[in-house]
DNA sequence: TTTGGCGTTAAAGCA
DNA sequence: TGCTTTCCACGCCAAA
């Protein structure tokens, strides 16, 4: 229950809060130091906004449910004014053009129109047309999933599929709900058509697809031609970019071939989109980076529409799931709730329905079509959920990972129980960041602030090693989380010492290449490896800098 | 047992 | 170049 102290408090900080709209106080502060502020001086690419965004005038509010502040759910409770507190604050009508003071702290609980959403300086048009595919008539896009949060893994397993030609059928599944390995036929896929089934049915072709697609003949990726163990990895400078303006929480390759474009959410609730191939220096109206402002707190997670590219799932502390539609031009809200969403994702081939954690230990399937929950679990975890994966061998095998230290395999056809029983259940020492599938499915990366890094493997996840990693971070920048490369063999993860990228061979377990480059100035976080271009890796950082990996 | 304060220390912004 | 500010990740520990 909210205590008579914390009530005085929260009608002391509104009093306050009140008294200094009304004097317009902090909008005159604004305004002197937009005026005095010197122009700063930024050698590298960056985004570029309609106008300094000052610093935050209002507390960073966290979702949170009436069962998480422990109050009773026909409690009177906080004022009705608390969950959204900073939409108290007076704000002109034109608030998202000319106010980004205001703006920043207005959480809109319907769809928010490009218009209002952009907070760049210069046209979003071409990223428009980009989206929609006038550009992208050669582009390729996967055949399958996408992943959750923040990470790498699933976006990765339709190359990995052709580049270990894993022919991915109905796998058996053994009683306990692994699939069984040796069901598993190696053999050359080259020349097939791999995006479509067994029905030859391809999965890209339904919906409303905006992007021109292109089935993907496996001729066309010549995996072999580009050996991540043989050739090293550059850095270019053409190739780093300031995407967002706050600390990168997820960074996604658009799973495109001939786009290269980069998606990042930051703490602030930007979602930045930076098109490489943009690089008109002559152009100052577009350099090829779109800033966006969906949210109004950290932006959790990142998902392209598996069958729609030109459509991203987002999530946020702010608890909304907003689904951008470049097609409407709209950020559509999705979901909204009290509690903050750490992490959201979507099985392979179903893109209908939503994977989310939110609050502390709870997990919701979403389904976009009825637009309503279909299954939620209160207490899967005990603390908050930080990832949420699925098998690519069978996709009713889910991983998560939560704070409370463990990360667990689940059943979901076992999974009707209020308290579901976990398949298997890894224990670190501390809060545990990720728990991704490698992208066959036959291994299981988890990422922990224990310092470990653990591997899984064997036919039901029963060999578990720790790996000795320097994941320690601070306040002050992301997590770590060890993603997987394009195969089984490496797992790229941040140094904070080193400010570059350990790639470690699970073979070996240990660090066996880093990537570093004087161009890197900050510590890469979060990591992505492109799903359908090997060696091409991007690293974000706490400044909002993307990175991005070539091979030479 | 719960709660809240504190230490940690990266990186942008500013003078 | 150096100082200030940021401020919800996490663990530790003392106080309630």
């Amino acid at each position: 229950m909210a205590t008579e102290y914390e009530r005085k408090r929260l009608e002391n900080i509104r009093r306050n809060d009140e008294m200094l709209a009304a004097l317009n106080v902090r909008a005159k502060a604004s305004i002197l130091t937009a005026a005095t502020k010197r122009p700063r001086d930024d050698s590298t690419k960056s985004y570029k906004k309609k106008e300094k965004q000052s610093k935050p005038e209002t507390p960073i509010v966290m979702r949170k449910s009436l069962r998480t502040r422990g109050l009773d759910p026909d409690s009177v409770g906080l004022p009705n004014w608390f969950s959204d507190y900073p939409k108290r604050i007076p704000t002109p009508p034109q608030q998202y053009s000319s106010a980004p003071l205001q703006k920043s702290s207005a959480r809109v609980l319907a769809p928010l129109p490009f218009d209002k959403a952009y907070d760049g300086e210069g046209s979003y048009k071409k990223f428009v047309e980009t989206m929609l595919g006038t550009t992208a008539s050669k582009s390729m896009v996967k055949d399958d999933c996408d992943d959750s949060v923040g990470d790498s893994s699933s976006t990765r397993r339709r190359s990995s599929r052709l580049s270990n030609a894993v022919v991915q059928k109905e796998e058996p599944v053994s009683s306990s709900g692994f699939v069984k390995k040796e069901a598993f036929v190696k053999k050359s896929c080259r020349g097939k058509l791999v995006t479509k089934d067994e029905n030859g049915d391809s999965p890209m072709s339904s919906g409303n697809d905006c992007l021109k697609k292109e089935v993907i003949k496996p001729e066309k990726i010549d995996f072999e031609k580009i050996e991540f163990d043989r050739e090293p990895l550059s850095l270019e400078p053409h190739n780093v970019a300031r995407v967002v303006p706050g600390r990168i929480l997820v960074v996604k390759f658009m799973p495109c071939q001939n786009v290269k474009l980069v998606a990042a959410g930051d703490k602030l609730g930007n979602v930045g989109f930076w098109n490489m191939d943009c690089g008109d220096e002559d152009d100052d109206d577009d350099d090829g980076i779109y800033l966006f402002r969906p949210h109004t707190a950290p932006v959790s997670s990142l998902v392209f529409q598996q069958n729609s590219l030109s459509k991203v799932i987002s999530s946020s502390y702010d608890g909304l799931i907003r689904l951008m539609d470049v097609e409407k031009s709209v950020f559509d809200l999705v979901y909204s709730s009290d509690d903050a969403i750490f992490s959201l994702s979507q099985r392979p081939n179903d893109e209908q329905s939503l994977y989310f954690s939110a609050g502390y230990g709870m997990l919701y399937v979403w389904d976009l079509r009825a637009g309503k929950s279909v299954l939620n679990w209160d207490d899967l975890h005990e603390h908050r959920i930080n990832s949420i994966d699925f098998s690519p061998q069978n996709p009713h095998v889910m991983a998560t990972s939560s704070t409370d230290g463990t990360a667990c395999l689940w059943d979901l056809r076992s999974m009707g129980a209020t308290t579901p029983k976990t398949l298997k259940t890894v224990n670190h020492s501390r809060a545990v960041h990720s728990a991704y599938f490698s992208p066959s499915g036959l291994s299981l990366a988890t990422t922990s602030v224990d310092n470990y890094i653990g591997i899984l493997s064997g036919a039901n996840f029963e060999d578990i090693s720790m790996i000795s990693h320097d994941n320690a971070t601070n306040r002050w920048i992301s997590t770590f989380r060890g993603v997987w490369g394009w195969d089984d063999s490496y797992i790229f993860v941040g140094n904070r010492p080193s400010k570059g990228i350990d790639v470690i061979s699970t073979k070996l377990k240990r660090t066996v290449k880093e990537l570093h480059d004087p161009l890197m100035k900050a510590i890469p976080c979060r990591i992505h490896c492109h799903p359908l271009n090997v060696g091409v890796v991007a690293g974000s950082t706490a400044g909002g800098q993307v990175y991005v990996w070539t091979p030479k």
